[in-house]
DNA sequence: GGCCGACTAGACTGGACAGTGCAGCCCAAA
DNA sequence: TTTGGGCTGCACTGTCCAGTCTAGTCGGCC
């Protein structure tokens, strides 16, 4: 780490965003796999080359250095996230939610779990929680790319709702991650922890979906039902 | 590393379970620190053995390696948690909470919030998810150690307060989990990612609290009040 | 005094790995 | 055909660190 100290690195800035050519390309998705699996320390310069199928020197020519390409992948993963078209699709939901909302809430659990399975969510959380202390940028990036605008998203639509008489949430920010909370301690957090559903027998994820609706619903639901 | 698949290390089997001498104390006390502050591979036995005050030597005499100190480390914490003590206030408060399910849900999310500030908890499930895959026992010990029982005897008092016809919880374990998910989606995740609260402007724990006790009474409160 | 066990101090080995330098190759464009 | 850029392959440096070895110190105990 050379300059370590050299660049204030404000934190949330994009330094390079080139094109990324082919090469560099192959490169990220090698990186990503391998940093994914074995965490930053567990990857070294020569794996990722080889698995990219390009010379170690290449790599440096194109990122540099090694936390370089990790920050790299981590953009370029993020990048592809497509979080509008998630929350299009939320939003589409909505009017169909203002007679139903039990559905709504429903459609968006699949919708997050599916997302969380699909992108490799839970190593990535996983490498977000090992690495933030040395990487700060690396949480809040996580957060204001991944966490944040669906959180958002589903508190307008909760806000939403609620002004058209479907709900009654007082505080919509605080619902939504209740409603989070009921989701993820169920479905997220064991994994990241590593702890074999085996070693806590967890009810099946529709179980949760079910229960966790049911249980918004009691508190949130207009009381004129 | 030598003896990484030499011996089959049944998970957990205590190995070691000498009294320890002070001058073992001296070292798990500074690599408990240590660990925590910087993660496993941030800390190297140079840095422990002068923490402790202590030749670099001795700590090869007493432990042989830095994994086993590590795990040392990881089981000397976990004996100390006297969870047995936290349980048995929570029996005790059994007895008003037939009368009371509010309070004593009150009462438990401050056991479990005291206890999670007073042992580092957030710093430790940082490590146990940052050494996981690498150290697969970190898990489950500290499942089977932390957690475990903690929701077991949560769960029990749930089941207790269903039978007296205090609360109404068709399944107790996942009512145990939904409450765990309420208060910890605000308190435990946001810091374990290194997110700040000003980042994701979260409601004082107070409030959390609150509101878990109000939408889990909401769904689980017996039908007749 | 002599023995012993706990601890110390420091040198040393061996390996891993980030990062650099450089000569050369291939290919496309001029 | 020449030139230049992207890529390769390899050798090399410097650093960090786990783990070992050894000679030596200190205090208690017989």
């Amino acid at each position: 780490m050379p300059a370590e100290h050299a660049c204030p690195s404000p934190s949330t800035a994009p330094p390079e965003d080139r094109p990324l050519s082919g090469t560099a390309l192959k490169i990220l998705d090698a990186s990503k796999v391998l940093f994914l699996d074995h965490g930053y320390d567990g990857v070294n310069l020569d794996r990722i080359a080889a698995h990219a199928g390009v010379a170690r020197q290449t790599v440096y020519n194109l990122f540099g250095s090694k936390e370089a390409v990790f920050r790299a992948t981590m953009r370029h993963h993020w990048a592809a996230f497509e979080l509008q078209e998630v929350a299009a699709g939320l939003n589409r939901d909505l009017a169909r939610a203002e007679a139903d909302p039990a559905a709504f809430l429903r459609r968006f659990s699949d919708t997050i779990l599916t997302f969380v399975t699909e992108t490799d969510q839970i190593a990535f959380i996983r490498l977000v929680v090992a690495e933030s202390r040395r990487l700060p940028w690396i949480a809040t990036e996580f957060y204001d790319l991944g966490k944040a605008p669906l959180v958002e998203t589903f508190t307008a639509c909760l806000r939403h709702m609620t002004e058209t008489g479907a709900l009654r949430c007082p505080d919509p920010e605080l619902a939504a991650h209740q409603f989070l909370g009921l989701i993820q301690e169920f479905v997220i957090w064991p994994r990241v922890m590593a702890i074999g559903p085996d070693a806590m027998r967890l009810p099946p994820t529709g179980v949760v979906v079910e229960e966790a609706v049911a249980m918004f619903l009691s508190r949130y639901a207009p009381a004129t039902s």
